[in-house]
RNA sequence: UCAUAGUGAACUC
């Protein structure tokens, strides 16, 4: 069972929904009780990849398997729905919670407070938080995060900051992704000096910055033109022993290209290659797309070449961009040999 | 805790 389980897990990050469902099969005909984790397991995998309906209907087939829901299951479902805004199916899972003796969680209403915000509906998360506490289901510093997060992203400073006063009144201590939210959004509000404020705050409480902090400071800085500033943030992350991973290169390559910097912006390419970590689509895309827009013309095929080489393949923009840029110069071939070496895409100029 | 929730990057718009 507890093997089991596990295969599932690492079948399901590959995607093979397929096996799963055999082996759910499997087991059952061998007489194996099926738990409500390994649906757990298949449900998130579905979400992960936006398929609701099949995380919806994994769901209601535990039934068959006289399975019954757990609040993990229910969870998992919900985190599904959202994910692709059935916000109306979502807020009837939740309701056949209740009704089934299924007692939402913290994660539950987490889960939703995270999914009713970003879709924008805020009244709604905002009187969850109001249910949770009338119910005694105590939120954490990931519930109050996720509401902060919710009407930042909204532009609703002044309801985010109250909320996070009311954290902190109710015992819930900032943690790193707290902080990271807010500077953030001083960033993008180009006030790199009040993230930076911040950013003492919580290292005066102990709190340490990660990638996420370091990241949202360094772009916050570009934007605001203080490039130097943003280069001794990358060193000062280096120092501290917290190493710039994929979105920090991407953050840095962008800019430096911006300003012109091709040289520096291809240096880090290098040092992330020759590092622990292999650039991902975006890299790619945010380097091509940088030695374009700094005329680097002469840069961008050799570069297409070494992340293909990594297994790093441009998507679709970035392709459809290479392939006119090769047949305004004329290169056809080298247009339709590159069309070739991307698998998967039926793009033609 | 064998399974679930909140942050950061490019392009497109």
């Amino acid at each position: 069972e507890f093997t089991y389980c596990a295969l599932i897990e690492i079948l399901g990050r590959a995607k093979e929904f397929q096996a799963i469902w055999h082996l759910l099969n499997a087991m059952r005909e061998s007489g194996i009780t099926v738990t409500a984790v390994p649906f757990t397991t298949l449900i998130n995998s579905y979400g992960r990849v936006g398929m609701a309906e099949e995380a919806e209907q994994a769901f209601r087939s535990m039934q068959d398997f006289h399975c019954k829901p757990n609040v993990y299951a229910y969870n998992a479902l919900l985190n599904a729905q959202l994910k692709v805004q059935r916000i109306e199916e979502a807020l009837s899972t939740f309701m056949d919670m209740a009704q089934n003796g299924c007692d939402p969680d913290v994660v539950t209403y987490t889960t939703l407070i995270t999914g009713l915000c970003r879709y924008g509906e805020l009244d709604k998360a905002s009187n969850l938080l109001d249910e949770m506490v009338n119910r005694e289901c105590a939120p954490n510093t990931w519930t109050y995060t996720a509401l902060v997060q919710g009407f930042l992203k909204a532009g609703h400073a002044e309801k985010a900051l109250a909320t996070y006063e009311q954290m902190q009144k109710k015992g819930c201590t900032p943690d790193a992704v707290t902080y990271n939210s807010l500077i953030d959004w001083f960033c993008k509000e180009g006030k790199p000096d009040k993230a930076l404020e911040l950013l003492d705050e919580m290292v005066g409480k102990g709190c340490d910055p990660d990638f996420g902090t370091y990241t949202a400071l360094i772009d916050g800085l570009f934007k605001a033109g203080r490039a130097d500033m943003a280069l001794s943030t990358v060193r000062r992350m280096i120092r501290k022993g917290c190493n710039p991973d994929t979105a920090t290169y991407s953050t840095l390559i962008s800019w430096l290209c911006k300003e012109a910097e091709t040289e520096e912006a291809l240096d880090f390419l290098d040092w992330m290659m020759s590092r622990d970590s292999d650039p991902n689509n975006i890299t790619n895309a945010t380097l091509i797309n940088g030695l374009f827009k700094a005329g680097r013309t002469d840069m961008v095929l050799c570069t297409v070449r070494r992340m293909m080489g990594k297994g790093c393949n441009p998507n679709k923009v970035t392709c459809t961009a290479l392939v006119n840029w090769l047949c305004k110069q004329g290169k056809t071939d080298e247009a339709v040999e590159l069309l070739d070496a991307i698998t998967g895409t039926g793009l033609t100029p």
